[in-house]
DNA sequence: GTCTATAGGTGGATAGAC
DNA sequence: GTCTATCCACCTATAGAC
């Protein structure tokens, strides 16, 4: 696209944008070299295999963030009190915020689809290699989350992380379908609504009672 | 597999499998028809293309579940207070109950695999063909959750239906990774206490306030 | 209905000139 | 570093014998 940038650049670039758009095996690297203006063996020479660019796709964009994650829980553990929603927010917050960003928002949109294929995509390597990028902030977060929350059992506490984990996966891989699928009522683009919205939400679920005591249905 | 049955139920049962384990695109007819002990023009011949394939082996679980939900959700509507809890049990104790049937059990799990798979999959026209079959439920459950918590405006309430399709999505796209994930401590087999946490968690979340009190973080 | 054989196309990866 | 040319494996789909 832009010439002014070295080919490896360009690379990452287009691959990002159509490895969202289409997935990882619907990728060529024929379309990844000819959205970039490169030539087709230009990706094995700067990444070496296929694997190895989706790799460097994801870390292009996921270090940032999660080192911003891990900052701010950092500053958020010098309090004396921590409050299950400051932390959901300092989870939260940063993937969502960069998409606010003019000049980052169009990429991280494309990463965060990027993390719905690989959540679901059949190749373990792959969803190794994603989970693998955020194995020190899931344990960090899990464990504040813990000292908020004693009385949860670890098992208990994991499920919900995963809920939550669940929520925002869900709504980011669908990012770009929700405007159109809820008649132009939900607009991801308002991530200040959507962040306290999700915040809200899923501190709600943190905190749920173990047991509801309402009586089970009819089925 | 089983001989007993005949070429087009054992493709269907061999292409569950395969779908739910290495995604659609992965999942050559070739796989699917060896593993059928059929033979590759079979396919064709009984349904017509790869994708008409992907369509039957849909229906044929999602159907019954959908009709159990819609019955569920009219038994409870014939009560004159209807709970938030047993709307969402409703929603989503169906999917997960049939799991725990020894012989629908694994079938359902490569179900949820495989919505897992459309549900970030790049071809639009899988997404519409997931999505369709799921119309009539979004449409009575927003409906219904929507009467028990007015004091939610729509896009919000549209938001959190979202949050909770996403932690169910989540949870069943990555039951066959969680019990490892967990390190043991989260076993999805367990339905009735995932069914539970499940409702008592997207629950709160649905009765969570707008806004909460809290003070923002310091980011 | 089931098979073999094959057409017709795309994929990732690499060798070797420049 | 970048290019062309090519290898080889794999895919879907179909034609046609049985």
């Amino acid at each position: 696209m832009d010439n002014r940038l070295d080919t490896k650049e360009r690379i990452l670039d287009a691959a990002e944008r159509l490895f969202a758009e289409q997935g990882f095996a619907a990728t060529s690297l024929r379309a990844i070299t000819s959205g970039a203006e490169a030539n087709l063996a230009a990706v094995n020479y700067h990444f070496g295999s296929k694997e190895a660019l989706i790799a460097a796709v994801f870390s292009r964009r996921l270090d940032p963030i999660n080192q911003e994650r891990l900052a701010w829980l950092d500053r958020l553990e010098q309090s004396a009190t921590v409050e299950v929603e400051q932390i959901l927010e300092a989870f939260l917050d940063p993937p969502l915020r960069v998409s606010q960003d003019p000049h980052k928002g169009e990429a991280l949109l494309h990463v965060a689809q990027m993390i719905g294929h690989a959540t679901s995509h059949p190749d373990p390597s792959l969803r190794d290699l994603l989970l693998s990028q955020f194995d020190d902030v899931v344990n960090r977060f899990t464990a504040a989350l813990g000292r908020c929350l004693p009385q949860l059992e670890p098992a208990e506490l994991l499920w919900r992380f995963l809920f939550m984990i669940g929520s925002m996966a869900h709504t980011m891989a669908m990012s770009n379908d929700i405007k159109q699928l809820s008649k132009g009522v939900c607009d991801p683009q308002q991530v200040d609504g959507l962040v306290a919205s999700m915040v809200a939400f899923n501190a709600a679920g943190f905190r749920a009672p173990l047991r509801t005591p309402q009586p089970n249905g009819r089925g």
